[in-house]
DNA sequence: CTTGACACAGAACGGATGTTCAAATATAAT
DNA sequence: ATTATATTTGAACATCCGTTCTGTGTCAAG
């Protein structure tokens, strides 16, 4: 019979390929030799080697001579080859999340768009400044950096209009569990409801700080987010310049 | 007087970041250190490594122990000293599966919209249970919700296989500047740099915390991020238990 | 049966590679 | 000056890793 292999690829070879995508997909670099054997329960060094020396040939990946590690994904795996079920690795699924989106990209553009918010970023905000805020019109679109939200983690009636995003400043409201660095996504407002964590100017000790707002009997309470703080009270509410509410505030470590 | 030198790195290492990205681009894969040193005038491989601890410590670069060219960038150099435009072009085909179709879709939808990120939400952390883990094979991917969040708020080159989110169940973590309710986005790891902010498992006191990891001759310190608090020492690194690091956290203000 | 192409095993070689250590020098802080 | 910390050198080590070589067994064609 016609043993035809110039074709197709056996068995290991595609083995081989879809741990190779998995792989880097999942550690950002190529398997060792060794390590592709021990995961096709091969411990011949030379019969993976041989197995790459085919995919090679086949156009599916390249190798650099002498070099470790150096294995790149060139051809995908046909799909009659691919014979592999669904349920994948994490990676995995992301990554099937992320292929979506490419394939996707043309026609569901505008869902994706409603899904994901750009919330310009206006400036800084530290104690010892009145915050920034943005224009009320628009037209600083692309004059600043902006921040991009799911719209999922936003209460789901917020007007995106009003919102805009500060990066904090220094460590003055640490007391407010918010830290130098963070992002803190604000509504523009100047009334706050019992329980918002406002922003707010407070004139006589010339800052702004973030605090949790309370209305009662005609005196103002700002509760640090800290319990074992004491909160202030403001006789006059007229005296209490509110800024903005916090809608929410995003921490990112940057490994450090 | 304040001697702006603590503001970051070095020429060299910001030499070697260009060149990662040169090399990685250009060939698929990473440098070993000896080529590393060689391109910016060093045979000593003892300096690139302790260049690299740095680019690693300060989350620039991502590496595995004791695999050869396992570097991976995480974070872009800022614009102020990057001095070198983005080629975008050629090239780009070398990267892994991941790489391409993130930057190709970024490519697609860029005018409109990045990509968002599907993370799974596991479960609730407290301070007394370590805290679950996605399973690394099986399919909880509607038994649970998610969090969605645009891949602009992630470190660029952030593996995205290893992602999950944790709701935190009350204020036990308050010292870690982590309030109830908080969603922190992990990374699945058990190894860590010094300066990340890792969830560990202690078991002496039984307990789960977030802590600052800093790994200094053979002791870890755990660093609360309230700096009014003691760190926690421990002889035996082999002791702590790092079941991820922190990469990002959430808190959401229900307006009412 | 013989031949030859193919698939595989095991071991060994030599170079590549990450790691570590001791020590020297430089820089900054006290 | 003195101490402490950061940078740098050089060398050595133990593995890791790609390559190669000698086999063994299979299977179909001549």
């Amino acid at each position: 019979m016609m043993a035809r292999k110039s074709e197709g690829l056996g068995e290991r070879p595609i083995k081989i390929l879809q741990f190779l995508t998995e792989y880097q997909d999942r550690r950002g670099y190529s398997p060792s030799i060794r390590e592709i054997g021990k995961h096709i329960g091969v411990d011949s060094t030379s019969l993976v080697d041989y197995y790459l020396d085919q995919l090679a040939e086949k156009g599916y990946i390249e190798r650099d001579s002498r070099v470790s590690r150096s294995i790149r994904i060139i051809k995908e795996l046909p799909e009659s080859l691919s014979g592999r079920a669904k349920p994948e690795t994490a990676g995995a699924k992301m990554l099937s999340a992320v292929g979506k989106a490419v394939s996707d990209a043309a026609a569901a553009v505008s869902e994706v768009a409603t899904e994901l918010l750009s919330i310009p970023l206006v400036g800084r905000i530290g104690a010892s400044l009145p915050i920034p805020m943005p224009e009320t019109s628009s037209a600083y679109f692309d004059s600043y950096s902006s921040v991009e939200i799911a719209r999922s983690l936003l209460p789901s009636r917020e007007k995106i209009g009003d919102l805009f995003a500060l990066e904090v400043d220094g460590v003055s409201m640490i007391d407010a569990m918010v830290n130098d660095g963070d992002i803190v996504i604000m509504k523009k407002t100047s009334t706050a409801n019992n329980g918002d964590m406002v922003a707010v100017w407070l004139e006589e000790n010339n800052e702004t700080t973030l605090k949790y707002f309370y209305l009662e009997n005609g005196k103002v309470r700002l509760q640090p987010a800290n319990p074992t703080m004491e909160p202030i009270m403001i006789d006059n509410p007229e005296q209490v310049r509110v800024q903005g509410k916090v809608v929410m505030v995003v921490r990112q470590f940057k490994s450090q």
